[in-house]
DNA sequence: TCTAAAATATGAGATTTCTCATATTATTTT
DNA sequence: AAAATAATATGAGAAATCTCATATTTTAGA
């Protein structure tokens, strides 16, 4: 496989105005502004490495990604999602010994990178930076819970109509087959019949390898009723934030 | 329903051993241990009860717990699983707003009680408390969303297994089926069914309404297919702490 | 460019799990 | 103590999902 490095930093103009529509300043004590970078990435830009750790705590303001990891036995399994205003490389900054996963790009992303090197103690010792990242934390690991808890009580066509909808890069659907079997833990054959069903209701398109949402409403329809339970809860731990 | 507030406040020496035993002293940048009341609670003794915002932080020190929710429809779910060393009542400190989930001891169980009209203040400003919070949450949410991940894979033997193990009280196994079921999301048929299952091959033995773990390892063979995905990432994450 | 490996596809029988129907105990309420 | 409610049980057919076998198409690498 050959990378080329493509992330695009953002610069001048530009970057202001991203500073300036999603500002964190609020999340800090300390001046961050000014060691702020702009990363831009494409679709299927890899933002980290799996195994390599990375210089920047990131923080997603545009777009969407997966993080991915590699089991001894070689096979490479979808973990989870990432989407805008979440932290990337968190894990990393607070655990000093840290297997560190993979982070991929599934849609154009744009994310704000605070450089380790010249940031990290001050953030380590911004209480105002920490209670912010814990509390971020404390409701992700509840709605994981609760997504856990909940998720293993619905068919596949209601888990795999909510992974279409959190993976499309607009109304265009191309995972990996066996990537989404492993996240979604059904066989390979399985999911086919039922990527087979959605078409045949006319919610996707087939179009060569790739799958086109004609029907949005319709999934998230589906969607919306293995996600009930989740939502009932973020709705409570969310609401008047 | 009669319940009895029974939680017992462990005073004097007995309190010191445990202060002594499990010191947590090195979690906190000033002098907790004074604030410090140490609480048991029997099996099915409510630690919190739903809906009511707890007035301490409880760190376990001993036993084991179960948080349950009540959802809009009055369906009680098993949400989640508390051992030792796991904190009660972290998101209630750090979010103003939070529905407040029940909690029961699912047997004989001791936590450290920090009140929180004392001390709340203090913790949320104090770095070191924060940073080992962050850390044990960010570690919770991974371990959470890689769970999710993978446990879909798996059939029912292999996570009931696991459930039980972690839900027995010594060698005595005794959940309501109801609840079992919304937690693994399984049919109630086909819950019964499998447990006749383990009975059958010896790993269980039923007496009445609860059943006896005759085969530990086993059980324990058969819940540790289900975790393996779980246990090498937590096995990367925490090793060395 | 050719080849090997990876990804996609499809069929068919076997398992797992669900739904529904219906009894039989506990437990709680009146 | 009787009645109502909740929890436990069991059977049987249907739906969801798995496993295995095998074929075709892409993609990556020599």
């Amino acid at each position: 496989m050959l990378w080329v490095k493509a992330m695009k930093k953002v610069q001048m103009k530009e970057r202001q105005q991203y500073l300036e529509k999603h500002s964190i300043s609020e999340l800090f004590s300390f001046p961050i502004e000014e060691y702020i970078e702009v990363h831009e990435y494409r679709r299927d830009e890899w933002i980290i490495r799996e195994g390599m750790r990375p210089d920047y705590l990131y923080y997603v303001i545009e777009g969407k990604a997966k993080i991915y990891m590699t089991y001894q036995n070689g096979k490479v399994s979808l973990i989870n999602f990432i989407n805008a205003r979440d932290y990337i490389g968190e894990m990393e900054l607070l655990n000093e010994v840290y297997y560190t996963k993979g982070i991929q790009a599934s849609t154009k992303t744009v994310c704000f990178a605070i450089p380790l090197h010249q940031c990290g103690k001050q953030m380590l010792e911004d209480i105002i930076f920490l209670r912010e990242l814990t509390k971020f934390l404390s409701v992700k690991a509840t709605q994981m819970a609760a997504k856990y808890s909940q998720s293993l009580a619905f068919p596949l066509e209601n888990r795999l109509a909510d992974f279409i909808l959190q993976t499309a890069d607009g109304d265009i659907y191309r995972e990996k087959h066996v990537t989404v079997c492993d996240f979604l833990g059904v066989s390979y054959r399985h999911l086919l019949h039922v990527l087979a069903k959605l078409c045949e209701k006319g919610y996707l398109h087939k179009a060569g390898r790739q799958y086109r949402i004609e029907d949005r409403e319709r999934l998230e329809q589906l969607a919306g009723v293995s996600r009930n339970g989740e939502e009932a809860l973020i709705y409570r731990v969310i609401r008047n934030e």
